[in-house]
DNA sequence: CTGTTAGCGCATTCAT
DNA sequence: ATGAATGCGCTAACAG
């Protein structure tokens, strides 16, 4: 067993041609038929399997791509960090994936041990780094963000988003379909909260809706709760919004409180689609978040050497559930 | 930009000093506090960082453990990675994972890649491959198993488990105190599963319960609920401890249907503590999978060159929670 | 189409 | 304690 693995010269060897044959037939260069048959047959006896170390030495490359994912707990992240899987197996490539960069500091640290390892592109998720600053620590190692946390780089980072506009619409078009006219927005931080604020603020009159209300909250079930509360004080909604699905729990929560029913008094429509928004009760109606698709793609644009900037947004569709029915009367 | 990245010669020279001094303080070797002081400062200077793969080629490791996982977005598995990950940082390696193995053939094919990559160790979560195949695909590089899926193996790979008697044991005890007599158990398939049931039907009476009916389930939520509706149409059972959270979700709606109120009628143990478990209504008390923990056990073990065949399982513990409450009288 | 010649960047003898 | 030399396994010119 302790017998070294067989390397290029081995088969070389074994099959009675140059080294630069075999390499040749391994990697597709111009190589007779009849003599790349004797190589391969020398390559399966043998058992030969190329060194990436070696072969990495003098390529430069080491076809692995880092993947930095904030935590794999959360599904959506793992969502993408399947797509981006799917598309580094289809080119031969490996991922390489490290969680938990809570602030910028550990983030950049593990972007350079990244990049040391010459990895030959890399996958940032909700990444906290500045354009220049990461511009910095990568070099010409090809980056791409997807659903960034960072303030929108001015940068020529390219990053992938989903289209919080559209899911937004679908969320209001489905809601004017049922009859209703008078809607509510529980709000969320940053660019995402932010985005999804503005649509409403946008889209509502074009299907007829009133904004009656707005709160914030932090994306949290707990917020959702008390914003939920705040809202049902006013009463004059007979649909909520929400921006996130742990956000409509909260509302959940504030409207049995208040002894409602959902959805026969109050209508409620998430954004995510988790795992559990289906078990609740009842069922939550969402806008869901196509996170393999982001990761796709954001995994696309490492080897496509089209455009930088900005990519096309990944457009999010609605899951229609139980918790949204016609208004009250 | 396009200045190659320094190399260990280039400190050499700059420090006026050998490639192989140079190398010494990088992994270090003997070498002479004045000599050294000088070598890191043209370290910095220059921003040299080693190459792996011209540092794997010579001394056959490449610093990364491969982990192959059935799929990320369970929370169990994804819980593992990190505490694998855990280690790995804590050692100074990097962690490519691949997922989505599921098929015996696919998985080998994985472990073959990984292999060829000359990963310095393995860790195989939820496999299928049985020993012998394995030790054949892997050769000498170290293996552990977390949570397997595959057959008992006789062989001598090393494998992290939890420790379910102990988790039931748990549950039970819990039950016991808070009065119950008569449990049942939603039972699941597989190993884990015929642990679980093996370890009710063995404790249950050290706690003075009797065990009326066991019910078998695949594990979803679907079949909990059609292996519930069986079970309550028995009905001389005060508690029912389920297989996973999943099925006690399922026997959730059975209860709700036949119009049974959760804890007061019936109370119900999960197991796993998924993220949403905490949400249900009643939020379910149930046996934790120290997901991270078993992560850490199966990575430690990969450097530990101590004993080989079967490690201590991890404990998992109870999470008291509202859905368990004295039987009814 | 195929073989020869050079290194890629580094760890490691073996000297000194 | 340090330096000079050697090769890890492979690909990329360049010849033939």
């Amino acid at each position: 067993m302790p017998d070294r693995p067989p390397t290029l010269h081995d088969v070389a060897k074994h099959a009675a041609v140059s080294t630069a044959t075999v390499s040749r037939v391994v990697n597709g260069g111009p190589v007779a038929e009849p003599t790349a048959r004797v190589v391969r047959d020398a390559i399966r006896t043998l058992g030969y399997v190329p060194n990436p170390a070696a072969r990495g030495l003098i390529t430069g490359r080491s076809d692995v791509v880092g993947v930095l994912v904030p935590d794999l707990v959360g599904p959506l992240n793992a969502a993408i960090a399947r797509g981006v899987e799917d598309v580094l197996e289809a080119h031969d490539k490996l991922a390489t994936i490290m969680t938990d960069h809570r602030d910028e500091a550990r983030e950049a640290r593990r972007v350079a041990t990244l990049v040391a390892r010459r990895v030959d592109g890399l996958v940032l998720i909700g990444s906290h780094l500045d354009d220049a600053h990461l511009r910095d620590l990568v070099g010409d190692t090809p980056v791409v963000h997807v659903g960034a946390e960072r303030p929108p780089g001015a940068d020529g980072i390219p990053e992938v988003r989903i289209d919080n506009a559209a899911g937004i619409d679908a969320a209001l078009g489905h809601l004017a379909a049922l009859g209703h006219r008078d809607v509510a927005h529980l709000a969320g931080p940053r660019r995402d909260g932010a985005e999804r604020r503005a649509a409403m603020h946008d889209l509502a009159p074009r299907h007829g809706l009133h904004l009656r209300a707005v709160v914030d909250t932090d994306f949290s079930e707990e917020s959702g709760r008390a914003a939920g509360a705040t809202l049902l004080a006013e009463g004059d909604a007979t649909a909520v919004l929400c921006a996130n699905d742990r956000v409509a729990a909260g509302l959940y929560a504030a409207a049995r409180e208040r002894g409602l029913s959902l959805p026969r008094d109050l209508s409620v429509v998430g954004f995510d689609d988790l795992p559990w928004s289906g078990y609740l009760d009842p069922p939550l109606t969402t806008v869901r978040q196509p996170g393999r698709a982001l990761g796709r793609g954001a995994a696309a644009r490492l080897f496509d050497p089209d455009a930088g900037g900005e990519l096309a947004p990944v457009t999010p569709d609605l899951v229609p559930r139980g918790s949204t029915a016609p208004p009250p009367h």
